[in-house]
DNA sequence: CCAATAATGCTCAAATTGAGCATAAATAGG
DNA sequence: CCTATTTATGCTCAATTTGAGCATTATTGG
């Protein structure tokens, strides 16, 4: 049996549901971690995949990690073997879904992690690969051109018109337009996960069709590729986190290399955002927030003038990161 | 028993697709659902405790519940007798520190959530308790003057002082600086469990003497009243989250009566936030966000002219709900 | 030398924010 | 009734931030 940890908190409990807490051992679970291992290369959003991109990296939670975060940073940093830089917790799932998945043993909690790195060419174990995240969420690169992918627009107005009433109607037209910025709305490059699942509950998202979820459109659409179990939304999740992150706080600098270019740097931005910005106010606002300081050198030639190298202000990024920052600017 | 503590991508892999997840059954751990209850009255934030404040409620996860939320939702809701507005997970925890409380049944993993509502008068079961959350963090309320409770000032000095090495006093001083708005700096409101953080860190909290953590400055102050094992933290985490929040997302309105005057709502923010706030930017604001509409009803006297009561356009904060909103004015 | 590609410096208008002034409408106390 | 007090509410203004563009400079490849 298990000893009582807090006494007088079982006795609280046990005033507020008249029942004691031991019987109630808090249901015996298995928990696993799942990381979300983001690196950008070549102005390529890409996340770390195993069994032919379509999992997420996990590994079962052990006790002799000091705690969640150190027990998902040692295990990434096994498998890739080099240092993450930056590790957040992003969500902790356990439906019910997932316990049937388990057939019954009992319910599995998976606590997912976002981290940040650098792809390094060769230190992946077999079966584990970078892969573009867009690959699983089209819909969401506008660096070229804000257009939908061809099916979407359309799919979309027929699930609005399947709702079961008028009000329905009208409200799925709304959360459509507000979540792909259709009528005239603008795009919201931070509602990543309200957009996957639209497209879930659509039907139009191939995991969709697999827990039986119906699709108005024929053919249904399977928009991007597919992941077992909800290890998309999952993806979402930590691409939505990612996205409004970089705008407070100097997260950015995890994913580069040592020196780079203030378009190097821009470019990297823009993978994650998905959206083109400004040149000269992107400058301007790195350099306002003295978040980089030059290195002396200058890059090689990529084409026109050459441009000047910098790196990070370890000093800055340090207070930055603990207390925020300012926000870069969205522009086509 | 337990599988492998980190397995290589590959047995990873192997552990996703070809195994039946059953046999590699990760670490069994027992789990909790811990909340972060908020209501406010009469201009006062409030947290529902047990245990004599001592505790944050808490309940098993119960595999009947659908999911986390659902679970969370419906023991809160049986224990309070009334319907939970917001629910939002905060932090899932699990240190080692806790499994050794736990007289090393096994790991034990706490879920925390927020959830917003209303104080209901009588609705309470024995034992449990509305408090003033500044009554945990009494140096987070600056609506009357910004100083710090008289030891704070020094005693973080004392700590900064304390450093190993001139390096390491500067990043105190520094740390404290920015987490306390000290030399010029600007309060961040924001920095809620930044600030618990260092004060267990320096000692200036009961929990910190509890778990052995040296204090440099006699009599050791012990700031705020304390609480078992890390629901002080968790409260911290939720009090940031909420600060946070209500700048680009229209929760407020889940702890505000049907309808209100726009200083009723004023007050609510500013219990919140801990500051005060601009009344005619702050009216500025609500007003030309449309958040609310009239009601054609008039407050009942307060002690000068009356005010217009409002409700809320739920229309609007569905939308705004969904998709963020623009942030409210700090000022004194 | 010319075209193309980047880097970099500068300007400008619109929108947002922070702060204050002034007035109106009530109540409480003499 | 008059006055001080308290709140509501309308309006202005300057500083800052944001979004967008123009112009110039420095290279490379014909």
């Amino acid at each position: 049996m298990r000893a009582m940890a807090a006494p007088g908190l079982a006795s609280a409990r046990r005033h507020l549901r008249n029942k004691p807490m031991i019987e109630n051992r808090p249901g015996s679970v298995s928990a696993e971690l799942i990381a979300v291992l983001v690196a950008v290369t070549a102005g390529t959003p890409r996340v770390l995949t195993i069994a032919e991109g379509t999992s997420l990296p996990s590994g079962p939670l052990s006790p002799e990690h000091r705690s969640l975060q150190a027990g998902t940073r040692s295990w990434v940093e096994r498998q890739t073997h080099h240092p993450l830089g930056y590790v957040e917790q992003l969500y902790t799932f356990a439906d019910n879904d997932r316990n049937a998945a388990l057939g019954g043993f009992g319910r599995a909690i998976s606590i997912s992690y976002l981290a940040l790195t650098r792809e390094q060419p060769k230190t992946l174990d077999g079966g584990a690969s970078w892969r573009n995240w867009y690959d699983y969420f089209p819909w969401e690169d506008h660096r070229q051109g804000a257009d939908l992918p061809a099916p979407l627009p359309a799919a979309l107005r027929a699930w609005a018109q399947a709702g079961a009433n008028p009000a329905a109607r009208r409200a799925r037209k709304q959360r459509a337009a507000i979540a792909f910025g259709l009528e005239g709305r603008r795009w919201n490059e931070e509602l990543v996960l309200q957009r996957y699942e639209l497209l879930y509950e659509a039907g139009l998202v191939s995991e969709a069709a697999r827990d039986g979820i119906a699709c108005h459109t024929t053919p249904a659409p399977r928009l991007g590729h597919a992941m077992r179990q909800d290890h998309r939304r999952i993806l979402a999740t930590g691409i939505a986190r990612l996205r409004a992150k970089i705008t407070y706080r100097p997260v950015v600098f995890e994913l580069m290399p040592p020196s780079f270019t203030l378009l190097d740097l821009q470019r990297s931005v823009e993978a994650l955002a998905g959206q083109l910005l400004h040149k000269q106010n992107f400058r301007r606002l790195v350099e306002q927030q003295a978040l980089v300081e030059e290195t002396g050198q200058m890059a090689g030639a990529t084409g026109g003038r050459p441009a000047k190298l910098f790196r990070f202000r370890a000093d800055i990024l340090q207070e930055r990161a603990y207390a925020g920052t300012k926000p870069p600017l969205p522009r086509a």
